[in-house]
RNA sequence: CGGGCUGUAGUAUAUCGGUUGUACAAGUGCUUUGGGAGCAUUUAGGCUGGGUUCGACUCCCAGCAGCCCGACCA
């Protein structure tokens, strides 16, 4: 990915009004600013802008899945029928989105929805020992989902962007404390993603696998989900699980719960041994014995995660994107045509780039002043930096934060300093 | 999948059973340049297929597409 760019040369645009066929301000304000394009109903294309924020919430999902020991890898959309028979989720009566499609011969083949099976069936060919054990497999990869109705703008897509990890285990304990593992790193991606003071673990249904699942549930009134929520413990529970005797197996007392909407931002789950033994997935242990491998599942989809942050962290005026996924660190803005103005916008420019600061360089010409702020506001980047008769006349360059009013005037050098990266934040151990 | 609503230019909208109007965007020229500029000029539109009618973008039917409510959602 390119550090830089020059909005002139940029070929997306942005738009003053909504589009008539979206509700949710999630796609709304991500259309309007050229991050997605709608392709049909939940079916979304990353155009460069949305792509470059999807890129950094996919590395910060790296980093926190490898520190938690995650190998990457990347599995295939197209699906081997015979191997989800054997599991039993090939039929449209026990898994009814599927995408399916055949082959030229007839065979059958389905668009993955979720990867259990294929890694499972992967697996059996290195795993054989509880020296084996134990794994965690991740990666990012495609789902397709064939929702009855897709809805909330980019929130409940067709196809989408999804990190999916499974784990493998030879006992109960190491899988709990794996999993208490992977609680911690979710709410770092969230911390780090910025909407973790809005992010809440949440009991959830277990489905069909195990009694309970936990989801990840970011608090807005746009959420499809109901949960109630426990203020002071930061717990939360999903209205399918409301029932007196999970709020007691929680110790939560049903009068402090404050009902709230939201959306689910991830789920992890365990599966036990539902996919290792249909698809023979053993290990053999220390006294030679053999045993199903135990598993888990934790899944977060990307484009959901882009579309919370656009929904949860924006103004009447558009995107207020987090440093850590901003699209560029800095926008710079040249107003008017006067030569020394774009001279000195252009060393600017220079300067940024020479110092490996991403910045988008608003160096479109014929664009009044006020279209080149209202692009900003809406596109959200986190510094907007203004070069003009103005700024010059006062002593450099105004820089302000898209969340400020006011700006202040800068040197090139504070420029710098001021807007580099923060250096905490990153994956810690 | 049940129910409801909607389809007019690239975008957003208006009117109309009888030559579809406007704004923004786009092209050209001039002016303007600190909060989505002005003037002039140009380009560009009735989802698809049937039916009713002298005549349909408008009414009717079907299809397709989109949105909303519900159901569903490892």
């Amino acid at each position: 990915m390119t550090n830089s760019m020059r909005q002139s040369k940029l070929f997306t645009k942005t738009r003053k009004e909504a589009p008539a066929d979206e509700v949710a301000k999630n796609a709304e304000l991500l259309i309007r600013a050229g991050f997605i394009h709608k392709e049909m109903a939940g079916v979304y294309t990353m155009l460069p802008l949305g792509l470059r924020v999807l890129k950094k919430i996919e590395n910060i999902i790296r980093e926190e899945m490898n520190a938690v020991g995650g190998q990457e890898v990347s599995m295939t959309a197209l699906q081997n029928s015979e191997l989800w028979k054997k599991t039993n989720r090939w039929d449209d009566k026990v898994v009814d989105n599927w995408f399916k499609t055949k082959l030229k011969n007839d065979a059958e083949l389905g668009l993955g929805f979720s990867h259990e099976e294929p890694l499972v069936n992967i697996l059996t060919n290195y795993i054989s020992s509880y020296k084996d054990l134990p794994l965690a497999i991740y990666q990012f990869q495609t789902k397709f989902r064939n929702e009855l109705r897709a809805k909330s703008g980019i929130l409940r897509g067709r196809e989408f962007l999804m990190k999916d990890m499974y784990s493998f285990h030879t006992s109960e304990e190491d899988f709990d404390s794996f999993y208490e593992n992977m609680k911690g790193a979710y709410k770092k991606i969230y911390d780090r993603i910025g909407i973790g003071h809005l992010t809440y673990l949440t009991f959830a249904s277990g489905g069909v696998f195990s009694k309970y699942s936990h989801e990840f549930q970011t608090l807005t009134p746009a959420g499809e989900d109901t949960i109630y929520l426990d203020e002071s413990s930061s717990v939360a529970v999903n209205q399918e699980v409301f029932t007196d005797e999970i709020l007691a197996s929680l110790n939560l007392e049903k009068s402090k719960l404050v009902e709230h909407k939201a959306i689910e931002v991830g789920n992890i789950f365990e599966l036990k041994t539902r996919f290792s033994e249909p698809l023979g997935l053993i290990f053999t242990d220390e006294k030679g014995e053999k045993h199903n491998v135990l598993m888990g599942c934790f899944g977060i989809g990307l484009g959901r995660l882009l579309g919370t942050v656009a929904e949860v962290l924006s103004d009447d005026k558009g995107i207020i994107w987090p440093e850590s996924i901003a699209p560029f660190a800095v926008h710079l803005l040249l107003l008017g045509e006067d030569e020394d103005v774009r001279r000195e916008a252009e060393k600017v420019y220079e300067n940024l780039l020479k110092n490996n600061i991403e910045v988008l360089f608003d160096d479109r010409r014929e664009i009044s002043a006020g279209e080149k702020f209202a692009d900003a506001d809406l596109l959200g980047i986190p510094y907007r930096a203004v070069v003009s008769l103005r700024s010059i006349k006062e002593g450099g360059i105004e820089l302000k934060k898209r969340i400020e009013e006011k700006g202040k005037i800068v040197s090139l050098k504070e420029l710098n300093l001021e807007v580099l990266p923060p250096s905490g934040g990153k994956t810690s151990k």
